[in-house]
DNA sequence: CTGAATCCCCACGGATACTG
DNA sequence: CAGTATCCGTGGGGATTCAG
């Protein structure tokens, strides 16, 4: 997402620090905010992978998201890369300690996101069907 | 986000069905993946708001957006208002039982953040400053 | 006070072609 | 195999204005 600084500095000067809420969830949600790191890292979990397992097992990413992604979640210490220089060549991709300690964070979402799945949909039907003619959200 | 379903239908015969990973994730993860809902929520969680008291409260949003992410966090169930046809009027946004058990499911994850926020910015650093001509992801 | 409507920028990300 | 480079469409979201 890459989300800017707080651009207009908060003119209204607010009684309470703001970072006290977000500051350090944004690092986070920046990660989770992007179609594919939750991807490659749940599959990540499973084990060791290469650059064309992990293309494959994630339907859908491009070759250039799947670059950019694992890069920054190298970035981020989530991820070790390790290249053989053979040739072909080979690299492997493997979660850190830290990588690890994020995947059982959002495996618990994951859970809360499985067991509300109906009740999110019907909510959505339930709202579109009241106001069919709103094109808002 | 608004992720349109896998589109390619998986070319290469998948064995195990990516739907078992993903599926339902996504739900959840187009509710985080946006700037704001996650603040709205945390804020909501410590009682209910009026309308401007969310905005003060979030600094950086903009009416437009505090609109936008309030309506879908009710058409997700997880956000009740109440309208006062007063003059002024006045709105009331508090959380759904859901919307309780959702700021419970990202609270362990806030906590996630916080615990690893000074992690992640030093290996940042580190990935900075081992490659300051790079200008990828 | 609580929005709705409009304009518009730009970052995310897909498609494609090229390289070691 | 494992990327890099380039072009470009889409939509998220900021700024501003109008309305009840």
């Amino acid at each position: 997402m890459t989300i800017a600084a707080p651009r207009t500095a908060s003119g209204t000067t607010n009684t309470h620090d703001p970072c006290d809420d977000d500051c350090g969830i944004r690092d986070v949600l920046d990660r989770l905010g992007d179609r594919w790191s939750v991807l490659v890292v749940v599959e990540l979990t499973k084990g060791t992978r290469r650059f064309h397992e992990l293309h494959r097992a994630i339907p859908g990413i491009s070759q250039r998201m799947l670059t950019l992604t694992t890069r920054r979640l190298m970035r981020d210490g989530m991820v070790q890369r390790t290249v053989y220089p053979t040739i072909p060549p080979q690299t492997d991709y493997r979660l850190t300690t830290m990588g690890r300690s994020f995947s059982a964070a959002i495996a618990s979402l994951a859970d809360w996101s499985r067991q509300h799945k109906s009740a999110i949909a019907s909510s959505r039907e339930q709202w579109d069907a009241d106001r069919p003619a709103r094109n808002d959200l």
